[in-house]
DNA sequence: TCTGGGGTCCTAGGACCC
DNA sequence: TCTGGGGTCCTAGGACCC
């Protein structure tokens, strides 16, 4: 039977969750972010399709989604309910024969051997309407690539098949950045090369995308533009590479000595985190966001590996005092990352760490 | 409009070593 | 005498994603 890689999207994850519990709030402009006070310094984690019809979107300052919408349901994340709802999607995910890779709460990877991928999209989102009361996208490809970008052509709540054979019709006009992983600062450089579309990108040299985007980035660019993509889904469990703590002041901080209480008190969360994940930390990074908005990080290796308060309060604050600090200076966030080594190599590839003119 | 929080991976320069 | 070449680690920053 042919493989196939399905990629799960839930429909509006957050928004979702809160309308489950709230059904009052159902077909309102629901906006969820920060503590759900639209006045303060936060952004729109997720809105709900009716609000995004006023133009209200993720990474919205809240503020500017108040002014959009005053009469919106403005309510505060609440990641508990968020990471419940999100296992059990997971878990009805993993009921099916199919590697599961998880990409973050409301998406997944499946990779599932099937003759029929549409019947088989339609049984797991029977499923998790089933089991949750969620309803979500699904996107059919033959690699990782594809089926992430077929989801966007599904959403919300359907299924879209993108493979080699459908790849030029459907994206070969469309423009660089609805390649995962172009963004805005990709796209600019890449216009400024004279390539616009997909279809124009990958047929850019890749010797002038690897001076202009980076030896690896650049090359990688041009394959991802031709649909192609190898990496495998990955069942393993997720092992995180560092866990950080990081707050954003109501009123920027303008005292140094609050800065260090602030950076003790991030660094003991971090610990706890350290502690839950079980592994040992060997650097430890801080994070300093100046008004009005200049961010800068400062980080130092840990003598040996640690999960020890102490250390690593010790870690961050001598990262800390790495800054510059002048009288004026006035600190908006701050953040403390722990990093945990590299794990050893894969043996498998990942997509990026391919080569195609084998150059060295 | 006045810009969260939590992550991943890549890049590039300098240090340092052989 | 006036300058090698490669490899790896450390560090800061950038880009992107959810």
């Amino acid at each position: 039977m042919p493989t196939w890689v399905l990629h799960v999207d839930l429909d509006q994850f957050i928004a979702a969750v809160e309308v489950l519990r709230r059904p009052e709030l159902r077909g309102k402009p629901v906006i969820v972010g920060g503590d759900g006070d639209p006045t303060k310094r936060a952004v729109v984690a997720t809105a709900s399709y009716e609000a995004r019809e006023f133009g209200v979107g993720s990474g919205m300052p809240m503020r500017t989604a108040a002014k959009k919408i005053p009469d919106a349901i403005f309510l505060p994340s609440d990641p508990p309910a968020y990471d419940a709802a999100s296992a059990e999607v997971m878990a009805t995910l993993r009921e099916f024969p199919a590697v599961v890779e998880v990409l973050g709460w409301d998406e997944a990877f499946m990779g599932v051997e099937t003759d029929d991928p549409e019947a088989f999209a339609r049984d797991i989102k029977d499923a998790v309407l089933e089991r949750t009361k969620l309803t979500c996208a699904v996107g059919i490809g033959d690699n990782k690539l594809r089926a992430k970008l077929a989801t966007g052509f599904g959403k919300p709540g359907g299924i879209f098949r993108l493979t080699a054979e459908n790849w030029w019709e459907v994206m070969a006009d469309l423009p660089t950045n609805a390649i995962w992983g172009i963004g805005a600062k990709t796209q600019k450089k890449l216009t400024e090369l004279g390539v616009t579309t997909v279809l124009e990108l990958s047929r850019t040299d890749a010797h002038t995308l690897a001076g202009r985007l980076g030896p690896t980035m650049g090359p990688w660019y041009r394959r991802m533009a031709r649909g192609e993509d190898a990496s495998p889904v990955v069942g393993t469990p997720y092992v995180a590479r560092s866990r950080s703590r990081e707050t954003t002041f109501q009123q920027n901080l303008t005292d140094w000595d609050a800065v260090r209480t602030e950076i003790v008190a991030l660094s003991r969360r971090v610990t706890d985190d350290v502690l839950a994940e079980g592994r040992p930390a060997v650097r430890v990074g801080v994070k300093v966001r100046f008004a009005p908005f200049f961010t800068h990080t400062r980080s130092v290796t840990l003598a040996g590996p640690t999960s020890e308060a102490a250390q690593i309060e010790a870690g961050a604050l001598a990262a800390l005092d790495k800054f510059e600090v002048k009288p004026e200076t006035k600190v908006r966030l701050l953040g403390v990352r722990a990093e945990f080594p590299t794990p050893p190599e894969e043996t498998v590839d990942s997509g990026r760490e391919q080569d195609e003119n084998g150059e060295a």
